[in-house]
DNA sequence: ATGTCTCAGGGACTGAGA
């Protein structure tokens, strides 16, 4: 099966290239981070029409997150468990694999602006809520993927310019170790599972013409569970939505489970 | 290079967030 995320920076403007994507990718599920607009905005129709249900959980002008299944989902839940948030950025839902019941959870874990913003402090507290849930949800949910937008770029091979980025938000160090934690948790990066080209990145900056001179980080992740570690085929970049008219800031990464 | 894109409020542009 295939699962692929993908921040794609306002639902309502980005709703054409996300139809053509699933017509062309057909994926499994797709995970859609920056929904910006409410649930009652959704559009719901044009993507039963493309095949395929949505789990939402949506925010005016910020935020919203939503996952597509071609089959079912169940267990939908939102937010993470026992962490108080308005800010709608966590959903979980349950589909069938071939391989036995896969758990999908689809966050867009906060920027934090710069590393001396209160949104920081935000950050850091968010990301260890969600380290200590996700303990009890391995626990309930063995094969569990964790999809999303990170706004962590977790090595200096992930940064186009590394001493540039250096302590810098995305990369600052506690960012970072909150990314091993998550690790420790028994996650393997998809990504670097498999061999890959130099200078990979996910997302670009609008400005200075970032994505021509790829001044790129890898902040968009898949991470899989220790029971699907054999399940993972392939994981990569699909540039090409970066390339077209009007485009997300970010690219989808999609990996292939079997 | 405070550089681009998106949204809301209000009804043209500005500010926030990324």
């Amino acid at each position: 099966m295939k699962i692929a995320t993908w921040n794609v920076n306002s639902l309502k403007v980005r709703l054409p290239q996300v139809l053509d994507w699933l017509a062309q990718q057909r994926p499994d599920a797709l995970c859609l981070q920056e929904l910006k607009q409410e649930d009652s905005a959704f559009p719901m129709a044009a993507i039963t029409a493309a095949g395929y249900h949505a789990a939402i959980s949506g925010q005016k002008t910020y935020n919203g997150v939503a996952i597509l299944t071609r089959n079912e989902p169940t267990a939908i839940e939102r937010g993470i468990g026992g962490f108080e948030d308005e800010q709608r950025r966590l959903i979980s839902a349950s589909v069938d694999a071939n391989f036995g019941a896969l758990r999908i959870v689809c966050a867009y874990m906060p920027n934090g602006q710069s590393i001396d913003s209160d949104k920081y402090q935000y950050k850091l507290r968010w990301l260890q809520a969600l380290t200590v849930w996700l303990r009890g949800e391995l626990e309930k949910y063995p094969r569990l993927v964790l999809l999303g937008d990170y706004n962590i770029a977790p090595e200096d091979r992930d940064v186009h310019d590394p001493e540039a980025w250096r302590g810098q938000i995305l990369c600052s160090e506690p960012e970072r170790a909150a990314f091993k934690s998550l690790l420790e948790l028994g996650f393997s990066d998809a990504f670097r599972r498999f061999e890959q080209p130099e200078k990979s990145f996910s997302w670009w900056d609008y400005r200075m013409q970032g994505f021509r001179r790829n001044l790129g980080l890898r902040i968009d992740h898949i991470l899989l569970s220790q029971a699907l570690d054999g399940h993972c085929k392939s994981c990569s970049i699909d540039k090409a939505p970066r390339k077209l008219e009007r485009p997300s800031d970010h690219a989808p990464v999609v990996a292939e489970l079997a």
